[in-house]
DNA sequence: GCCAACGTTGGC
DNA sequence: GCCAACGTTGGC
């Protein structure tokens, strides 16, 4: 097995009502705080790396699709959110002791030449496999580099 | 606002 | 450890 050191390349969902790319843009960096699913969580816990791209996704938007780029920031750390009981996402089996949930930051990386919609995606024939069309409820999902590059491309042809 | 898809929970 | 019921995500 030969080191990867590669950059890994993910896509991160985000209703624009509650944070958008916009906000990223403003805030710089973001706790990716809120996770509350197994799968989502272990690729931030075991996979992302510092200098990861990401695809920054709006989703339940009007279109829904890719808004940005964005960088991950740091190594997964403790979600302070799943121990505090007025949060939306306090989890009581989750304790400082025993953290039960981990997320990464997320930092501003570059914006996108244009939009790239949902139904764009589904168009690309070469696209056809990505996480995003097969399962679409998984919020941190990985990308392919050769998908990642596709949507980029895609990105620039529909730029004004 | 509807509802399909799917992850999670809990009874057995 | 199975699986039905339930809750949530997210496109439309």
């Amino acid at each position: 097995m030969s080191k990867q050191e590669d950059t890994n390349y993910w896509l991160m969902k985000s209703e624009p009502d509650v944070f958008s790319f916009e906000d990223l843009m403003a805030k710089k960096t973001t706790f990716w705080d809120g996770v509350r699913n197994y799968m989502a969580r272990n690729y931030m816990m075991r996979d992302m790396k510092v200098g990861d791209l990401v695809l920054f996704y709006h989703s339940n938007a009007k279109p829904s699709g890719i808004a940005g780029i964005a960088t991950i920031s740091s190594e997964a750390r403790p979600d302070a959110s799943s121990f505090d009981k007025n949060s939306d996402y306090y989890d009581q089996k989750s304790t400082p002791d025993k953290p039960r949930w981990f997320a990464v930051d997320v930092s501003f990386y570059r914006t996108l030449p244009s939009f790239v919609s949902l139904d764009q995606v589904k168009k690309n024939k070469k696209l056809k496999k990505m996480v995003l069309l097969n399962n679409s409820r998984l919020s941190v999902q990985p990308v392919t580099k050769n998908e990642f590059d596709l949507i980029l491309e895609m990105s620039q042809l529909g730029g004004t």
